[in-house]
DNA sequence: TTGTATGCGTTATCAA
DNA sequence: TTGATAACGCATACAA
């Protein structure tokens, strides 16, 4: 059997409740005994259950982070920076992936919540009805959102129009004309980043067309030579294409584009959207729009630990972070 | 205040300990009341806390995934194994990283563990001393070690010896006479590999010379760069590189040779590992070795679970997966 | 088939 | 300054 604080009590000759207040550091404690607790919990390698302190106290001290996929870029490196403030308190995190699976992200959230694991949500680009999130609310559960909107609750996300509209900019100022969108759809920064493609041409006095628009499904590396063959054809020809679904599916575009004796940036100018690791390395170098991540996901936990800790309301409000156009070789 | 069991209970006019029989499927149960307790947790959207039920389980269903680093391909395809097979089970997934600093593992490790947090372990590319293993063993909590070997517990790896064999030996068949190493230390994996390039020298009848022997410090394609140069000065003249430490720092190597003039395959062929995404797509196209990560998770995931159920008891075992020597352009 | 009683490990309240 | 007691939410052995 492990040992508790009963043990400890025991071996000291004092009361559970003694060893608690040592524990937790009570001023009315004489030295003395403190003293003798605080080396009987070192001789027996005590150390407190958590389940039995989170019973009474009405607390986790978990934070639970739910995304559909951690192996992404976008989700591992919000992580990261929620990791990096986290590991200065008492935090832990734990992890819920709905799979991309649509109905599960309800039910795993309310599964999660109702059953008490954490203190706190952070969710990475899920749309969650309002409903929800009032259910949470009216029992007090903190919840910050990355990438998505939902009422009542606070968002940290990305300026994505301004994002996109850089990268399309760029591409008109290099004398693009024939300016094509491979987009993603569903989550909300894909649409922003649309309309962000949409203000530059307007602004620049392009005309919208929507042959010129197609959308991403997986947002893989394969999907970058059909997605280039079906804008082609429909398009009727295209000099640019600002690939706001991802640098990924951006360098399958290039590879693509290389393997059809296309000359980038000559005869057709990319751009992409991340800056991954391997945007730098491709030939030519990918130009695309970078966003600082782990800052982001520090700036999620800050709020959301705010709100836990009573620093903070749970009110709609939005922080947002700007990006920064990666120059390199494709435009 | 959340609806508990009593309030089911009073509910329907049972007590309690009948309501938890119902939620635990107890056969002997009426059909009535059971019907009359679900209808009521229905309607009172009850559901059950699981802090309360771990207490008097001795069990949080929760499984503790433990690296230095998250934000590697190696961790995240670990992750996404033990993801899938964990969804269709009840657990739960806490990571923890030591974020490289080798002092927080025992810390960590011993907290988290003590706090009786996880009902199970899984460590990635940390060793472990075998005294805090026993400790594990004492307190009867699960551990399974991927990549490295620790007493009384099991492992799952790779066979690095015959990964590096098969590249090693891939450049001798190609010619290569003068074959350096770029290697990684401190981690079992990264001496097995050495030891299989050692062993292919030698079954091939060429000599080891020490002076074809590099480390490397981070892991980076930036520093490919410096690491060619030095090996470059210090051996006197190399043909083939077997980039033991990874397709990144490989890739690195590739691109500063190619900046030198030197021509890859022709002057240098460069072999690495991992097999991650870019390395299909660099010019030319490096040839490397294939794990499978995201199967060996999974397999570190059933195993964990037989133990933490009782199928399978906590001993010194090795469960082995097989590389793949991926053939491509670089050698 | 259901109720009563007890305990899981901890903290908080009140007395002493 | 410390002890006794109850409580957190749930599960289980035993009694009814």
């Amino acid at each position: 059997m492990r040992v508790t604080i009963k043990d400890i009590a025991k071996k000291v000759g004092v009361t559970p409740a003694t060893v608690s207040m040592v524990i937790n550091d009570s001023p009315k404690i004489s030295i003395k005994t403190k003293e003798l607790v605080l080396q009987a919990i070192k001789e027996m390698n005590y150390h407190p259950n958590y389940i039995g302190r989170s019973l009474v106290k009405g607390k986790t001290n978990n934070i639970a982070v739910v995304a559909s996929f951690f192996a992404s870029l976008f989700a591992l490196e919000s992580v990261r920076g929620i990791e990096n403030n986290l590991r200065r308190t008492g935090y832990n995190l734990i992890l819920y992936s709905t799979r991309g699976v649509e109905e599960n992200e309800r039910d795993v959230l309310r599964r999660v919540f109702y059953e008490r694991r954490a203190d706190g949500f952070i969710i990475i680009s899920l749309k969650l009805d309002d409903e929800l999130v009032s259910e949470f609310e009216r029992e007090g559960i903190p919840v910050v959102f990355i990438e998505e909107i939902v009422k009542g609750a606070p968002t940290v996300k990305f300026n994505n129009i301004k994002g996109a509209f850089m990268a399309t900019e760029h591409l008109i100022k290099n004398k693009r004309k024939k300016i094509a969108i491979i987009k993603g759809s569903k989550v909300l920064n894909a649409e922003e980043r649309f309309k962000g493609y949409k203000d530059a041409l307007e602004h620049y006095g392009i005309a919208y067309d929507e042959k010129r628009v197609i959308d991403v499904a997986d947002y893989t590396f394969e999907e970058g030579a059909p997605l280039l063959k079906t804008l082609m054809k429909k398009s009727g020809g295209v000099d640019g294409i600002f690939c706001s679904a991802g640098d990924i599916t951006a360098i399958g575009v290039m590879d693509a584009a290389k393997k059809m004796g296309i000359k980038i940036p000559q005869d057709l100018s990319i751009i992409g959207y991340d800056d991954v690791y391997l945007s730098n390395l491709t030939n030519p170098a990918l130009t695309t729009v970078r966003q600082p991540i782990a800052q982001m996901g520090m700036q999620a936990f800050d709020q959301l630990t705010d709100m836990i800790e009573g620093r903070a309301p749970m009110e709609s409000k939005i922080i947002s972070f700007e990006p920064e156009l990666i120059v390199r070789d494709s435009v």
